[in-house]
RNA sequence: UGGCACGUAGCUCAGUGGGAGAGCGCCGCCCUGACACGGCGGAGGUCGGCGGUUCGAAACCGCCCGUGCCAACCA
């Protein structure tokens, strides 16, 4: 198809594609092939690229999506391939649509994962801790773990197509994030609402750091009920307590009764002994939060590790004994059982009881546990100094973001009640990490003044602190400091801290000033996406331009992690809402509904989606999951049945069109691989749906369809029609993130319209029978309705369009010099508007008329098993002039698509049905297959009695309808005009298929 | 315990007040001029149950059953 008329441009990236036409396309649909080919070109033309000025000027709105940084740690999973699919597609929509576009990428720091990563690899070739390289030299190997690593998953999005403007691309620990988090931190503590304090903090043992509340999982376990009993130091008796940590009790410091519950009231204010510290003040207390339904109505209390304990702790004053260090093991506050890991401890604690006679039996139970999201340990409650935000005051900035100004809408809006329920019981937020890799904590102590306030505390206090006495001897300005830190009053401490931080960040004087160990929650840094990115602090042309975005695309699990933290850091620090969309998707699953785990071993891995993987690699790839070795025989078999043949290569778009199609709103996305086949199978019908265009025009350019208006037939007044109907559909499911309808548009017009009708009729205007105007008019309707469905389907599937379209003679010129853009891509050709004057009601009746027609005669043949060669006369007979006259137009084609040898036309009274022959019905036509000697009289008797049957009983339906005077007299007038209507229409039909059968 | 979803064909789901739909799977016929990753035709459903509102309910309301998610409690 070499094209004779297009001009010689030598520069052109895509000459080659030019010079091997359809011998190029004539090859089955490659995606591998072509996705490795378009990606860089469009990145290296800048076509991903925004530019603040064309905002500012005016010269263009912005569209601006913020990107959710995925872990530096990561690789790419279902997650990763959904949003960028969903955000991808809003992305593209919107550039083809003229919006200065800007997709922002980066990649977050991930402050535990990583760290753990990096000390993981440490121990295994060097056998080393973090502590034996030291903070410096540490936090150095990590930085070249990045830049080693750091790239891999960008490099993977680019593989899904993702068009974000990677010259903008941030990482949060780079310089610029740095910095706006010390910003905002400094703001936040100046303002009052970053606080350092001691409270009951959620702590992993395993990575040794506080979380946040968000961070920890509630898991539900079988457990035990244990119960014991603690005798009244008068021996007066004994209050028996259940609890399911019995080596707590080496912390209790009282025993909680109801106030109400006559069985105890003999017992409050009773001392107790404990049998392991019998020193201890230890008195049964009365409060009303205990529950006398509830195990035998007295609760051991345990300030220290419990927060419902240590709220009750502080109603009564009750001494707080921490008895756990960092790892969980047990203290010396732990007494006999010191050193102890906590499970350990409580089978000890449990025996020695009951070897002392004052176990009381035990009960089953099914409780929650807090589960370290991070590390998968029991979360241990420890009493600790922690940096905390003041949520409440944010949030509710937050809250009126959405419900007074309107600045932001969240969708489904289902999730806005999860939100609010949320926003308005916000706890504070426990923001310092003991991890060394993260945003320091900008917060820096001058040794002087350290050492003047120890000496302070000590006088007011009239006594010798821990800290003088550290003092005092000497110890080093760290150690000091720690001693310090974890003895004085909040007050001293903030008297000598310092704000000018930018300065110490810099270069801090290690004489002078000692800055905070702990480092950042990774979602302080996350929370301030949305601007730091654009340069806040600073006033940059690009926080004016493109702040706030447009849309935050993210999966509903991080909602609180991080869409409400940027929301209130948003309204905080500039006064506007980040986004005025909130879209959340649902979560991936598999076929089956279950959440996609490697240790289930049911993963899949897109890219194998996207590649392709053999049955025996995918068997080989699953072994190395940490699947339970009970489970893998069971998912090895369950593998080789669902991938008898592997995983085919389904391509970007493959797994981009059925992650749209599957991505339903408020549903879970139930990734099932003969579902991505299916699709893939519709990216193959468009291949080849093009290759025959390309293959009819013969190397000729068609002309515009503004030459050839005055030449077309119903068909292709039809197909423009529908197409205008697609582009709206189409449209709409993208800006309503109704992605599933966008992909079902374009999938059902595209296959069961175009390819379905309108090619094959087109083969009949095409030929060399037709005149030379009607070759014409097909042509470039043809090539019009493939221009448009590629850009149509462009933001679902940009590769294959691209390919397609710059292969579509004459598309580039046509499209280039729109708008003033010197368009040379699909990727920034114009999405097709619906235009009003190519939408033809008559036109789409008409047809509609035809595909009935078709379809009825079709269904003849076949139920009279007819042979499909079988050449044969049809009649058709209609009262409506309109059909006579689309049926008479196009019954060439419809002899074709029937496969038959003529089609005669009458009214219904001009024509007597013969003795012997196959009558369809419909409500507006009849169709007659004379058969005489063929027709199977058998199977045409149970044909026709069906038939009859289903117009009876529709009959039925109406009459009961119309019969009802109530009905008559209330419904709309127009909906009983249409029953007597259609009632009439199903009494022609019966009329004539009892008429039919009477003939037999 | 509370909140929110969901329950429609074998499977996955669309359909929010007037004719029960799609894809895959299944059955039958066909390699019909791009496509067997294809074409054509077909079978298959008391729309979870009960009650209510309405001339009319898969859709709206109430209750129940079932499933899932989130949150709280959990001594």
């Amino acid at each position: 198809m070499s094209d004779p008329t297009a001009p010689n441009n030598t520069e052109d990236p895509l000459e080659p594609l030019e010079e091997q036409p359809s011998e190029e396309l004539a090859k089955a649909y490659d995606p591998t092939e072509i996705e490795a080919r378009w990606y860089p070109i469009w990145n290296e033309a800048g076509v991903f690229g925004a530019s603040a000025a064309d905002t500012l000027e005016g010269e263009q709105p912005p569209y601006v999506v913020m990107m959710p940084p995925p872990n530096v740690t990561g690789t790419l999973h279902n997650g990763h391939a959904l949003f960028v699919t969903l955000q991808d597609i809003l992305v593209r929509y919107h550039r083809m649509q003229g919006y200065n576009t800007l997709w922002l990428p980066g990649v977050d720091h991930a402050g535990i994962s990583t760290q753990a990563v990096v000390e993981r690899e440490l121990r295994r070739h060097e056998g080393l801790s973090r502590h034996d390289l030291g903070r410096e030299v540490f936090i150095e190997r990590v930085w070249e773990w990045k830049e080693r690593n750091g790239s891999r998953i960008v490099e993977q999005l680019k593989v899904l197509g993702a068009s974000a403007d990677w010259s903008r691309e941030r990482f949060t620990l780079d310089e610029q994030c740095s910095r706006a988090v010390r910003t905002a931190f400094v703001r936040l503590w100046d303002e009052g609402l970053i606080y350092r304090g001691e409270r009951l903090i959620n702590w992993d043992p395993v990575t040794r750091t506080a979380l946040s509340n968000e961070e920890v999982d509630h898991e539900e376990r079988a457990g035990e009920l244990w119960q014991f009993a603690y005798r009244c130091s008068d021996d007066s008796g004994e209050i028996v307590v259940a609890t399911t940590r019995p080596e707590t009790m080496l912390g209790d410091t009282a025993v909680a009764v109801n106030p109400d519950d006559e069985r105890y009231a003999g017992f409050v204010g009773k001392a107790l002994v404990h049998p392991y510290f019998p020193d201890r003040e230890f008195f049964v207390i009365a409060d009303k939060h205990v529950d006398r339904e509830f195990g035998t109505g007295a609760v051991k209390v345990t300030p220290a590790h419990d927060p419902n304990d240590f709220a009750i702790g502080e109603r009564h004053g009750l001494e707080v004994i921490n008895i756990f260090e960092l790892d969980a093991t047990l203290n010396k506050n732990g007494g006999p059982f010191a050193g102890l890991d906590r499970d350990e401890a409580r089978k000890r604690v449990k025996a020695d009881l009951t070897v002392r006679g004052m176990a009381r039996g035990a009960e089953a139970i099914l409780h929650s546990v807090s589960i370290s999201s991070r590390s998968g340990e029991t979360v241990e409650p420890m009493l600790s100094r922690q940096y905390f935000v003041s949520a409440g005051p944010l949030a509710e900035k937050a809250c009126a973001a959405i419900d007074e100004l309107g600045q932001t809408e969240i969708i489904p809006a289902g999730w806005k009640s999860t939100w609010d329920h949320f926003m308005k019981n916000i706890q504070d937020w426990c923001i310092s990490r003991q991890l060394w890799w993260g945003h320091r904590i900008p917060v820096f102590y001058e040794r002087a003044g350290l050492e003047s306030a120890v000496r302070e505390d000590a006088r007011r206090r009239g006594e010798q602190t821990v800290a003088l006495s550290a003092l005092e001897s000497g110890a080093d300005t760290r150690e000091l400091l720690q001693i310090a830190l974890d003895s004085l009053d909040e007050e001293l401490v903030r008297g000598f801290s310092t704000a000018s931080i930018d300065d110490l960040c810099a270069g801090p004087d290690g004489d002078r000033y000692l800055q905070e160990d702990d480092v950042l929650d990774t979602w302080f840094s996350a929370g301030l996406w949305p601007f730091s990115t654009l340069g806040w602090p600073d006033e940059t042309d690009d926080l004016r331009a493109f702040y706030p975005s447009a849309v935050l695309e993210t999966g509903f699990d991080i909602l609180f992690f991080w869409v409400a933290r940027m929301m209130m850091f948003g309204c905080h620090f500039m006064g506007e809402a980040p986004f005025r969309h909130i879209f959340l998707h649902a979560m991936i699953r598999d076929s089956q509904g279950r959440k996609m785990s490697k240790s289930l071993g049911n993963a899949i891995d897109p890219l194998d989606v996207i590649e392709g993987i053999t049955l025996e690699d995918l068997l080989i790839k699953t072994r190395s999951y940490p699947v339970p070795e009970s489970l893998l025989p069971r998912v090895l078999e369950g593998l080789k049945k669902d991938y008898p043949d592997g995983i085919p290569a389904s391509g970007a778009d493959g797994l981009r069109f059925s992650l749209a199609a599957l991505a339903g709103q408020g549903r879970d996305v139930k990734l099932s691989i003969p579902r991505v086949a299916g699709y893939r199978a519709f990216l193959n019908k468009i291949w080849n749906a093009t290759r025959f265009a390309l293959m009819s025009l013969g190397g000729a350019r068609p002309q515009p369809l503004s030459e050839t208006k005055g030449d077309l037939s119903l068909a292709d007044r039809w197909i423009l029609s529908r197409l205008q109907a697609a582009s709206d559909r189409v449209a709409a499911g993208i800006e309503g993130y109704r992605f599933d309808e966008a992909a079902n548009g374009i999938y059902q017009f595209f296959w069961n319209e175009f390819c379905d009708w309108y090619i094959e009729l087109v083969k009949e205007s095409l030929g060399d029978s037709a005149p030379e105007a009607r070759r014409e008019a097909a042509r470039s309707v043809l090539i019009e309705v493939l221009d448009a469905s590629m850009r149509i389907l462009h933001p679902i599937c940009p590769f294959q369009t691209e390919e397609i379209w710059q292969r579509l003679p004459g598309r580039k010129e046509r499209w280039a010099g729109a708008d003033g853009v010197d368009v040379v891509f699909c990727a920034t050709a114009p999405f097709p508007v619906a235009d009003d004057s190519w939408r033809d009601d008559d036109a789409e009746r008409e047809f509609d008329f035809i595909i009935r027609v078709v379809t009825r005669l079709r269904n003849l043949r076949l139920e009279n098993n007819l042979p499909p060669n079988q050449r044969i006369p049809a009649i058709l007979c209609s009262e409506s002039h309109s059909i006579r006259h689309s049926v008479t137009e196009l019954s060439d084609s419809i002899c074709r698509l029937a496969r038959l040898e003529s089609l005669a036309v009458h009214s219904n009274d001009g024509y007597e049905i013969p003795q012997q022959a196959a009558v369809g019905t419909d409500p507006d036509f009849i169709v007659v297959l004379p058969l005489e000697g063929l027709i199977d009289l058998d199977a045409e008797r149970t044909r026709l009695a069906k038939e009859l049957a289903t117009a009876q009983k529709q009959l039925d339906g109406f009459e009961k309808k119309l019969g009802n005077p109530s009905y008559v007299e209330r419904a709309p007038a127009n909906v009983v005009a249409e029953t007597r209507e259609r009632a009439q229409r199903c009494m022609e039909s019966i009329a004539a298929s009892k008429a039919s059968l009477a003939r037999l």
